[in-house]
DNA sequence: ATGAAAGCGCTAACAT
DNA sequence: ATGTTAGCGCTTTCAT
C-alpha cells in the first residue's frame, strides 16, 4: 500500500483531471452535479478526488461564476443572550441550503458595524442580515447599493433599507405597561442597561413611559446598569431602587436575566410577590425556566427572527432577482404574565 | 449636484482606476496600503473610491493572491453557553488582526462536523479552530492535510492534529473529585447530560469516578437528561435523584446550569446546604452570580481557550510557515469551592 | 456526453 | 513612484 505524500501546494482540479483521465471541466460538473455525465466518469472522478483528498476552492469557484454562498450575519455582540438564539434560527434555515453565514460582532459601535459591514460586503455575500434599523448613513449606502438582499433584524420600528423581521419595541413597552396598569399597580419603577446605543431598549422604555402616562401614571424610579453579571446586577439595582423609593409596587426590567435577579432578591426580603410587589422582564429566555416563580415577560421571539430571515435571504438568493427584496415581518411579542404580575 | 445612478454591475478596481486616472495596480496598491505611492495619487484615489462607494472584491483578492483572511471555527452549537463565551474570546484577539472568524456548526454530530469543516477548507481560510479531539477519520485527514494551522480546543485529554488548547477534563473531573471527597462526603450522586457524543461530560464523569474510586466511593446514583430549560431539569433530576436515593450526601452537576436548578429546589425543601447536602456544578458562569448561595464549580476557562486558540492561528497567520505548530496549551481549570461544597 | 478557450477581478512579479 | 503582464483555479460559453 504505497501511501501518497501530503502535497505542499493545495490540489486542484487539474490534479483531479490527471488522476482521473478526465477533462477538469468535466470534472467540475461532476463535483458540482451540474450537466449530464456519465455513470461511468461519474464514478471515476469522485473516486480520483476521494482518493486524492481534492477539497474544491471556493474563492476560485465563487470568482468565476460570481456566485458565493455567504449570508453576512452582523450583529452587537455574543454575550446578550439573545444574538446566539437568533443564529440558531438563523444556522437552522440555512442548513437546508447552500448558503452559510458568516458573522461580524460590532459591540454596539457604529464604526465597528460600518466597518464589519464593508468587510463583509466586500466578500460579495449573497445578502445580509443585521441587527437594528440604525446605521451610519455610509453604513445605509452601502447596504442600498450592495445589490443583494438585506434583512434588518429585530425591530420594527422604523424605515428598513429593504426588508426587515422583528418585533415593535415601542409596542412591546406599551403592552406591558398596560398589563400592569391593569392589575392595578401604580409606584412602577424601570430598571435596565443604560442605553445611549441601545436603539431597541430605548424604544421599549419609550413605548412603556408613554402607555403609563395615558393612564396618567409616571415612572416613579429608574436604575441603569452596564456590564457584570446580570443576575447580580438584577439584586443590587432592587435593592437600591427600593432603599431609594419604598412604596414602589412594581418593577419593570429590561431583560429577563436581571429580572431574575431583582425576583431573587425579592423573595429573599420575604417579600410578597406578586402582592407587596410585581415583577416583570424582558425577552422570554427559557434557560430560566425553573425560578421559584415564574418572571412575567414578553418573549421576543429570536429563533422566529431569526429563521424568517434567513428565508428571506435564502428565497431571494434561489430566485436570482426575481424577488423584489422590501419584506416586512412585525413578528407578535407575546405576553406571558408567569407568576409574578398577576394579583390573582 | 448630480447623483451617481445605482450601479447594476457590482464597481471593480477598473471603475476606480478610470474615475481616478490612476492605473489599476497602483489603486490596488492604495486601497490595500502597500508599496510607495505618492500622496498626491494616494488622495485621487481614495476620493474616486469614496466617491463611487467601491467595495472590494476579496474573492477575487483571495484568488490572486493565495491568501485568505478567514478562519474557521467550528463548534457544535450556540445553544450551550461556553460556545458562546470561546467565540467572544476568539473575536477579541482577532479583531486586533486582519482575520475575520467564519463560524460553523455541527450539532455534536461526527458527520455534520465533516460535512462543515470540507465546506468551510473549501473557502481556503488561514486557520482552523475546531472543538474538541475526537473527530471522524477522513475529517482528521483533511484537517492533517489542509497545510494551515490547526487548533482543537476545549479539551486536552487526547492526540492533536496540530495545536490544541483546553483543560483536561478528566483531570478536572478528578480535582473535583478530591475536593468533594476532602469535606468528608460519601454518598455521591452523578448529574449530567446523556453523554454518547459529549466527549468532555465523559472525561469529566471518568476522571471524576476514577478520583472517588481511589478514595473507595463509588457513585450512588446518576441522572441523565437532554434538552429542556437546564434550570428546570436541574430540579427535577434532582428531586428525582433524592426520591429514589435519599441518603445521597453531595450532586455533582455536569454544568452550572442544572446545578442553579437543583440548588434552587434544595434551598426551596428546606435541605440545608451544604450541611446535609452540597453541591457543585462545572464551568463558572459568571450568569450565575447572584444566586441564593454561590455554587461550587470550575472554571473551565472558555474565553481564554478562544483568545489563545485565535492567537496560535493569528501568529502562524503572520509568520507565514515560520511557525511549525504543534503547540499544546493546558489551561488549569480552577475550583471555586463557593457555599455549596465546604462545610466550614 | 465531453472538451477547449476565455475570462471572472484582483495581485505578484517584473519592468520602467 | 507607477505601469505592464501574466495568471490565481475555477466556471461560462461555445464547440463537437
Amino acid at each position: 500500500m504505497a501511501n501518497t505524500p501530503p502535497p505542499r501546494r493545495p490540489l486542484t482540479l487539474r490534479d483531479v483531471s490527471e488522476a482521473s483521465g478526465v477533462s477538469e471541466m468535466t470534472v467540475s460538473r461532476v463535483l458540482r452535479n451540474r450537466g449530464d455525465v456519465s455513470e461511468a466518469t461519474r464514478a471515476r472522478v469522485r473516486e480520483a478526488a476521494k482518493k486524492l483528498g481534492y477539497v474544491p476552492n471556493k474563492i476560485a469557484g465563487g470568482l468565476a461564476s460570481s456566485r458565493v454562498n455567504l449570508v453576512a450575519v452582523i450583529i452587537p455582540s455574543m454575550s446578550n443572550l439573545v444574538f446566539p438564539e437568533v443564529l440558531t434560527g438563523i444556522s437552522e434555515v440555512l442548513d437546508d441550503t447552500e448558503l452559510q453565514p458568516v458573522v461580524g460582532f460590532t459591540n454596539y459601535l457604529p464604526e465597528r458595524e460600518e466597518k464589519v459591514l464593508y468587510e463583509m460586503l466586500s466578500w460579495r455575500p449573497s445578502g445580509v442580515i443585521i441587527a437594528g434599523l440604525e446605521h451610519t448613513p455610509p453604513a445605509r449606502a452601502m447596504l442600498a447599493s450592495a445589490g443583494i438582499p438585506v434583512v434588518e433584524i429585530m425591530d420594527t420600528d422604523g424605515e428598513p433599507v429593504d426588508s426587515m423581521v422583528g418585533i415593535s419595541h415601542r409596542r412591546a413597552g406599551r403592552e406591558m405597561a398596560r398589563a400592569i396598569v391593569q392589575q392595578g399597580y401604580k409606584r412602577i419603577a424601570f430598571l435596565g442597561t443604560k442605553m445611549p446605543l441601545d436603539h431597541r431598549a430605548r424604544k421599549r422604555f419609550e413605548g412603556f413611559t408613554e402607555a403609563l402616562a395615558k393612564a396618567g401614571i409616571e415612572v416613579a424610579d429608574q436604575e441603569f446598569y452596564s456590564g457584570g453579571s446580570a443576575l447580580a446586577k438584577g439584586r443590587e439595582m432592587t435593592e437600591a431602587v427600593l432603599k431609594r423609593t419604598p412604596d414602589i409596587d412594581f418593577l419593570y426590567y429590561s431583560n429577563d436575566m436581571i429580572g431574575a435577579g431583582g425576583l431573587l432578591w425579592c423573595l429573599d426580603q420575604g417579600i410578597d410577590v406578586p402582592g407587596q410587589i410585581g415583577l416583570a422582564g424582558f425577552n422570554g429566555v427559557d434557560l430560566l425556566e425553573g425560578l421559584p416563580m415564574a418572571l412575567a415577560t414578553m418573549d421576543a421571539r429570536r429563533r422566529e427572527i431569526g429563521r424568517k430571515a434567513a428565508e428571506i435571504v435564502a428565497a431571494a438568493a434561489a430566485d436570482e432577482g426575481a424577488d423584489a427584496g422590501g419584506h416586512v415581518v412585525e413578528l407578535e411579542p407575546s405576553l406571558s404574565l408567569g407568576q409574578t404580575l398577576s394579583r390573582v
